[in-house]
DNA sequence: TACCATGTTATCATATACGATAACATAATT
DNA sequence: AATTATGTTATCGTATATGATAACATGGTA
């Protein structure tokens, strides 16, 4: 059936699709990000400056703000190494 | 003082040194080892080979049996694709 | 014995993570 | 206004993660 109603329905459901793909894109993403929370906020609260991890981690500034950035996909080796200059320890679970 | 006590002190001083190294070694690859193990036990228990986690991540079997040997230093992005086609999140804390 | 299933290891090509440096933006401080 | 501190972005080179294929080992089964 083509009406209206179909073209808003299709519209709907390409929205929704598109929302779904957003959905399962975030749930992708969804470690990344939240480790990403995690680190930058233990830097923030013991008033570490970017450059202050790099340097304890081994790196550049420029290279922890790459990776707070979210916009590549780390290594597990990468995460543990700045996890540990903050004096934590990476905890992975699969649940 | 140089000694044969000395001696054997310092060879156990070695002894040491290296189980530190181990023991820093050993938890700088911690979490690698600690998430493999949760992705073969995971695997084993729903009894799926490597060959049909490898298609349903899209890879091939040798990649997951590469995974799975420890011998290198995967992604999050790779970990988390994994641990989906078990039906499983990765969860990431810092603790 | 001859398959067959499962996992391992080696190898190559390609994509990308990471180290490293430099330039830039911005806000705070002097 | 001129520093200074902090973070961002761009870029390049190198190391390595990953896709992909093939060969091999081994254990179970017909």
């Amino acid at each position: 059936m083509v009406s209206k109603a179909g073209a808003k329905f299709s519209e709907v459901k390409d929205l929704l699709m598109k929302d779904e793909e957003f959905k399962t894109e975030y749930e992708k993403l969804k470690p990344r990000y939240d480790v990403i929370s995690q680190i930058i906020e233990a830097r923030t609260i013991q008033n570490i400056t970017q450059e202050e991890l790099a340097f304890r981690v081994g790196t550049q500034k420029s290279n922890i703000s790459r990776l707070e950035s979210g916009t590549y996909n780390p290594s597990l080796d990468f995460l543990s190494k700045v996890a540990r200059s903050l004096g934590k320890e990476v905890q992975i679970t699969l649940k």
